[in-house]
DNA sequence: TTTATTTCATAACGACCATTATAAAACACT
DNA sequence: AGTGTTTTATAATGGTCGTTATGAAATAAA
């Protein structure tokens, strides 16, 4: 019972999402949000809890919906694949939106006041969680014959994503889609294996 | 004549940079300044004119004072050297002080309010600027027969830039010096050379 | 010693921040 | 229709933001 919400939640979420990708936490303002959800602040505080509280549901919002080609690129048969496969999904991810270009994980809040620290440690979380999961699969590959035994997969979990993160700096730049292709091309050009040489 | 000034211009500056460096633009307020800097709001003011004017003072200074690996750099004999170089000043520095980790020009104002649009637009000319510094090395080294004539030099540059930014956002997430450099080597397995394979 | 000038410390300014109190409006159930 | 509950819109909260007005303190020249 009681009167039912005006606003859909996925929507109003897809919105804010929109904002703190192109701003950051502490650079979105309620003023940005409300303007952007078409919605009043006491509703999103209703809806969503505290500012930080929809910044983290928006953070899971981006995991899902925009991070697919992160289990996509872990599925490829070679590590060459996975690593190839994340940097053409960051290349076209973070040049997709001109309005927020970029990466919402490393826009959010790389430096802020102490205030925003929490934000910060999600977000540095997220990141950790990504390059465990690389460099798991590289340590199967290395299991598997794909990877070399000298190959060091903790680092080449840590460059891979120190790429990406680069990437995304230079997105947010307003470097193009093209720009970003050529360094995952040379990014590429290292990657170690056991294949044949000519 | 007049009264003397009582604070030293260098010793506060110094100490903005680093609040600057560790919160960035947006997230570094006049109370962090007073503080760290010992000098009141209104001696702020007359000395280096407004928040905007005293972080692009502090961006001078970053370049001139710890930027001084990258003209190093440049003077290496070959790119494999220049990349090796910044490489490692990039590890260096982004680690050397656990109070203000990472980079300041990464760090300064990634994304945020549409206030810090001007430093934003800062920060990118300076990164820019390096990364045209770069590619001109690097041209040079074609012509010189020390990079392959099929090398894309700007891509070779903005590759090395990434990776640069890259591990500055690690840096921040408190990655250690080993860390950065093990990122290094990786990116440096695969520079590009015309010396005969063994 | 007076005078002009510069810097100092204190405190105020309006604007915006995130958050919430309030009450009218819309709904479900009796 | 009436009652209880939830959402709505308006507007106010205290706090902090960057910036500056104000007058006392300190210095150099007259």
């Amino acid at each position: 019972m009681g009167r039912r919400r005006e606003f859909d939640l996925d929507q109003a979420l897809e919105a804010a999402l929109c904002v703190f990708w192109r701003k950051g936490y502490e650079g979105a303002s309620y003023n940005d949000l409300t303007q952007a959800t078409g919605v009043e602040r006491p509703a999103l505080y209703s809806a969503f809890g505290n500012k930080e509280a929809l910044f983290l549901r928006a953070l899971e919002r981006y995991e899902e919906q925009q991070l697919g080609f992160f289990p996509e690129a872990l599925a490829q048969p070679t590590s060459r694949d996975v690593a190839e496969h994340i940097l053409r999904g960051v290349a076209e991810l973070n040049t997709r939106h001109p309005e927020h270009s970029g990466c919402f994980i490393v826009n959010g809040a790389l430096a802020g006041s102490d205030e925003s620290e929490p934000v910060r440690q999600a977000l540095i979380a997220a990141r950790a969680k990504g390059e465990a999961r690389l460099r798991e699969r590289f340590e199967r590959a290395q299991q598997e014959g794909d990877l070399p035994a000298s190959a060091n997969c903790a680092a080449l979990a840590a460059f891979l994503m120190a790429v990406t993160h680069g990437m995304a700096v230079q997105a947010k730049a307003g470097f193009g889609r093209e720009a970003l292709e050529a360094v995952a091309d040379q990014a590429l050009a290292a990657w170690p294996t056991n294949a044949e040489p000519l």
